[in-house]
DNA sequence: AAAAAAATCAGGGAAATCCCTTAGTGATTG
DNA sequence: CAATCACTAAGGGATTTCCCTGATTTTTTT
């Protein structure tokens, strides 16, 4: 008989997660799912509770509380042996290799077969990885067209604000006036942010809002 | 013996996909998938060709070369008796409306638990619809606070490629050009689109096109 | 404490956007 | 057949945005 594999997963669409662990369960008995979690909170409560370690974590990338490159931070430091398995509807390189430089094992888009599915988890566990043509394909194109400088940005709470008030039809004058400063100093402020962001207009910061969820539609 | 009922799944994401069926196959032998097709342009073209009749019809919304209003418009014309339950991530009230509006028995997020997914599927076939409070909510909100005049536009080909245009961070004279038209024809344009759209700006056009997938992120 | 970096604000100017009017064209309709 | 409507295109002007320099202050780093 083959080892147990002990699974856990995090996603939070019930029926997507539902459906992915009978998908799991069906490969065979050796599949155990030892923690199913709604997001990446949840998942790491559990775990912390958890008597039992699993060896490969799959992990969705949009999750409410704690996404999914929070989780496998917290992963990385206080369980680094856990094996990451990423399934994402999301394929923007910059996220892509963001996890990649983070370490995960594998990434796979929900669009997958459920043999690819067992395949990336038995490729994990046996190799150590699993990349698709796909992935390193992107890991390539980063390497060499990547921009360096563009590590993850983290914004402070000031200029999410900002960001959201410049991703409406609200001119300078007006978000000065309800921030109680100058046309000036959002324009200077606009400018840092474009620069910081590696966008070129206010248009490109609202789009950046939007993608980011920074701003809910 | 309970009746075998009929079902059809459209959605693209097939890990999705392919773990509802499992879902629905472990509710009941009774409940036999005999369409599964990963968009709407596959799904049309299935039930063109098949013999059987599904009695519901599990829609995605976001699909690509036909998506989940268009399907069931394509629907109403050619099966009107087939049932559709839409299974959505998406919770925008006027999507939500607009195919109440079009006739949908039934709409659940992705993120319920399969119990009420069979809920729904018999609630359909007993009683002809299943409308959550939430449900219901939106559309009492929609009803009294609703925007009368906003029905759904349609966009033309042309209208959808100078949204995308006027959604990045070209300026109207590079969209001129790329369109081989003059900067005064765009103007004219976009003003058009904006009062078609009820928005006032440019970013409002781009938050637009961002809210109705018209531009992919 | 001194030096460096970052943030606030101003002036100014070029470019872009927004919005109005007008004019010609072609298609649709009463 | 005239009238209306939709589209292209231009002029013009008000406003907004973008981007530069530069002075002053605040914060961070050394």
């Amino acid at each position: 008989m083959q080892q147990t594999i002990q699974i856990a997963v995090a996603d939070d669409h019930t029926l997507f997660r539902k459906g992915l662990i009978r998908l799991l369960e069906s490969l065979g008995s050796h599949y155990k799912i030892i923690i199913e979690a709604s997001d990446g909170k949840d998942f790491s409560e559990q775990l912390l509770a958890s008597s039992v370690i699993p060896d490969i974590a799959i992990l969705d990338i949009n999750m409410p509380n704690k996404n999914g490159f929070e989780t496998v931070q917290w992963l990385n430091n206080t369980y680094p042996n856990v094996k990451v398995l990423i399934i994402s509807m999301i394929e923007r390189e910059e996220s892509i290799v963001r996890l990649l430089k983070m370490g995960v094992k594998g990434y796979l888009s929900k669009d997958v077969e459920p043999e690819d599915l067992e395949e990336a988890i038995n490729s994990i566990l046996h190799k150590g990885f699993y990349y698709t043509d796909f992935i390193t394909g992107k890991l390539m194109h980063n390497l060499i067209y990547g921009d360096t400088k563009s590590e993850y940005v983290l914004l402070t709470e000031k200029e999410i604000e900002l960001l959201q008030l410049l991703s409406t039809d609200l001119t300078y004058k007006e978000i000065a006036q309800s921030l109680d400063t100058t046309v000036k100093t959002i324009d200077y402020q606009r400018d840092a942010l474009c620069k910081k962001l590696n966008v070129v207009s206010r248009l490109g910061l609202a789009i950046y809002a939007i993608k980011n969820n920074i701003i809910t539609l």
